[in-house]
DNA sequence: CATTCGTGGCC
DNA sequence: TGGCCAAGAAT
């Protein structure tokens, strides 16, 4: 038995039960892998539940709006996934007659579809033999081979690719490829379980006692570390938003009125200087509150967030026309980064 | 091609 | 606790 009968039969044997596992629709296929780009898969079960169930086809997702589209993307966290998709599945629809292509020029022609996805739709869906490499096939594949440069520079991925191209079974790629991404994922783990595994006679890293040190990755860059000062603007029972429409994180997300600071500050007298006028065209509201500090992590950002609330007592003067003024109420019809919707459940806001 | 895009779980 | 990482893609 060569290395792919040896995965399948374990994949048979040991497959998690997933709710994308019982469909070979190429759409269904195609949501569940756009969302478990960089997600974890108990993460993602519900979303991609919740997905189909209101957009079932290509035609219906291309007819939603960005908006609502992301509110069901809300939490999920990486959102051009969302709005790559709906700009997708006006793609699939105009270009492609409403059909997934099921050749890999086209396909991968696709927003938000790459290299990865490309393989995964066009084996699973279609039974096409490309070769899937996510970072459960880099690991795998790195430790079984005993390739000790770095996984996650062009060159390292490469290599890998031509292990992965050599090694798949053209007859079952489909099956192939989901087996040796669940391997990784229960026994080919960061903290992989060798005991339990049935490589481990032939796997070059276990034999050489350097498990602990393949993959190995290049260093990431340190994250960088921002000021945010979140202002819930409170005018009796009603609160302003605004859309975040600019080249930032949360991309057409929504959250409060921001300031940015460049270091940890305090703008408690805001409402006594200048800058609050600039920012809100407001004049001194009546009173403004300390509410609580959070930080939040990101991959590459760590955000130190102050919440402050400030009670006026008439209209924002909105002059750029930024701010939505909404109710408690009319929260759940906006897609919020987790940051503020964190907020929502506080003591504060109930 | 290195960086940037969330969030949550794990140790 | 802080760092690593998860069915990657766009720029």
């Amino acid at each position: 038995m060569n290395i792919s009968n040896i995965l399948q039969k374990w994949y048979a044997a040991n497959k998690r039960n997933l709710p994308w596992r019982q469909t070979k629709n190429p759409y269904y296929i195609w949501i569940s892998e756009v969302i478990l780009q960089q997600t974890r898969v108990a993460q993602g079960i519900s979303y991609y539940l919740n997905f189909i169930k209101k957009y079932p086809t290509v035609k219906l997702l291309a007819n939603a709006s960005e908006k609502d589209v992301l509110n069901l993307w809300q939490g999920l966290g990486y959102y051009s996934r969302a709005r790559n998709m709906l700009y997708a599945s006006k793609q699939i629809l105009e270009k492609f007659n409403g059909k997934i292509p099921d050749n890999y020029s086209q396909i991968i022609e696709i927003k938000g579809i790459g290299k990865y996805t490309a393989s995964a739709i066009l084996s699973i869906a279609y039974d096409k033999p490309y070769p899937v490499v996510d970072g459960n096939v880099l690991r795998v594949l790195s430790r079984l081979y005993g390739y000790a440069k770095p996984v996650n520079i062009n060159a390292g991925y490469n290599d890998i690719y031509k292990i992965a191209a050599k090694l798949i079974d053209k007859k079952n790629p489909g099956n192939h490829n989901q087996a040796i991404m669940e391997f990784g994922a229960l026994i080919c783990s960061p903290v992989p379980y060798c005991e339990n595994c049935i490589l481990k006679l032939i796997c070059v890293a276990y034999k050489n006692k350097i498990i602990d040190k393949i993959p190995v990755k290049t260093k990431k860059a340190k994250q960088k570390i921002r000021y945010f000062n979140y202002f819930f603007v409170q005018n009796k029972n009603s609160f302003y938003i605004r859309k975040r429409n600019f080249k930032d994180i949360w991309e057409n997300m929504y959250d409060f009125p921001l300031i940015e600071t460049k270091k940890k500050e305090l703008l408690i007298n805001i409402i006594n200087s200048d800058k609050w006028y600039e920012i809100f065209q407001q004049i001194k509201p009546k009173k403004i509150k300390y509410i609580n500090s959070i930080v939040h992590i990101l991959t590459h950002q760590k955000i130190k967030t102050t919440f402050y609330n400030v009670q006026i007592e008439h209209e924002l003067i909105d002059t750029n026309n930024a701010y939505i003024k909404i109710t408690k109420k009319e929260i759940k019809n906006f897609p919020f980064p987790n940051l503020i919707n964190q907020f929502f459940n506080t003591q504060f806001f109930n």
